[in-house]
DNA sequence: GTCGTCCAAAGGTATGACTTAATCAACCCG
DNA sequence: CGGGTTGATTAAGTCATACCTTTGGACGAC
């Protein structure tokens, strides 16, 4: 998902510095200066501006340069960005960020896949369940890691709408790095493990309702235990 | 917010085209093609793409051409496209996607603004209530339009995240594809204006829960009447 | 002090040559 | 005859250079 020649190492670099504010808002980049800087030519310069730009994290201008913009405008939900604001400085906000914005959409997308899910999917979450409860218990961080973003990547697979589905690579990102980053307990919370088999179970049965209600408890824990976790 | 110089013309073109699925999943274009369709020149041609690219609407390999992805990969968050998509063939379905996506994030952010909200902008929230009933029942519809997108996109902004504070631009285009294309009634519904006001009187004496239930309201409504709408 | 003109700086576009990688097919080996 | 290896070919990727276009700011006239 990442990269591509190189357009792609100018990216690499200028794209997280961008992002965590290291280049900060109202900064001027001249192609030239790139140009030099990257000892690449200035096709290579403005295919990467031009990515930079489709993102809405500079504007180029004539006779003035390539213009960093104020944070507000950047294109917040672009996958890249977020992976790089997650890598970077402001990893804290943008994990709360997209807490909240799990909150928001997650116990929708459980209550919508218990109407629209396929059998497949519904057995799929039962086993899924099944399996952190097993590599919970046992402690085994990385399995656990790898069940718990399967899980909810087929929730919001299953709920059919394409807007929901898409965050399932953000979600996997955003569960990836509290792991990575010791922000959650070494031993999964039983009770969280107990909610994701009543979501599967609810999810089973069609009823949305309950399912709504359970993963709203998943994420909202799991926000809470992020803001406690960030003091 | 659009486009700039010869590339944006190619995208204006291509984008649409690719976005309503004129140029279907798994088609080819070869760059040199697209040089000689438009008349441009390399650079540009290979800017678009980039930019393309950046959207997830094609991928380039070497030795066979520009391909365009299924649009089960495209990044269906980017603003550009869901502009493309609402102006083409299959609004329809993005306006579905667009309406569970309210449900689900507007109630939640109408929640937080009740928390965070400055005083500038719960007086904002009473006043574009007051306008808005006042050009419903005078049946204004564009100043209703106006207003009642500036109420949406400021409840957003005033949740305090930054993710919600994007999709007013997106709820907009929502609202505003609707009226123009008559998908709403002629004189909004007085139930609704009243769910604004109420949404605003909550956000504004701090009340989180009525907040969110009132706004649920509204995007429930509103996603009810998108659906009756399209048959 | 204001307005208008002019110039230079920086991005935007065009071209053509060259490099790189991947597909397809021919070919060789088993 | 089948399968794997190699090589030719094709189209994208990169580079260097020249030239065009826009625009911010300096400079001078009024």
């Amino acid at each position: 998902m990442d990269i591509q020649g190189l357009p792609g190492r100018l990216l690499a670099d200028l794209g997280p510095a961008i992002a965590s504010g290291e280049i900060a808002g109202g900064s001027v980049l001249r192609i030239e200066e790139l140009e030099e800087r990257f000892d690449v030519s200035r096709t290579v310069v403005r295919e990467a501006v031009r990515m930079l730009e489709s993102m809405q994290l500079v504007a180029s201008r004539r006779r003035v340069g390539v213009t960093v913009r104020p944070k507000s405008e950047w294109d917040v939900f672009n996958p890249t960005l977020i992976a790089w604001r997650l890598a970077g400085a402001d990893r804290p906000a943008q994990l709360r960020s997209l807490g909240s914005l799990r909150v928001a959409v997650e116990p929708a997308a459980a209550g919508l896949a218990a109407v629209h899910a396929d059998d497949d999917q519904r057995r799929a979450l039962g086993a899924l369940a099944t399996e952190m409860t097993m590599t919970g218990r046992a402690g085994d961080l990385d399995a656990f890691l790898r069940h718990d973003a399967d899980f909810h990547a087929t929730v919001l697979q299953a709920s059919g709408n394409e807007m929901f589905a898409h965050l399932g690579a953000t979600v996997e990102a955003v569960l990836r790095g509290r792991t990575e980053h010791r922000l959650m307990p070494h031993h999964p919370e039983d009770y969280a493990v107990r909610l994701h088999r009543e979501v599967a179970e609810a999810i089973a049965a069609g009823d949305a309702a309950t399912a709504e209600r359970a993963m709203r408890a998943i994420v909202t824990g799991a926000l809470e235990e992020l803001d406690a976790a960030l003091e």
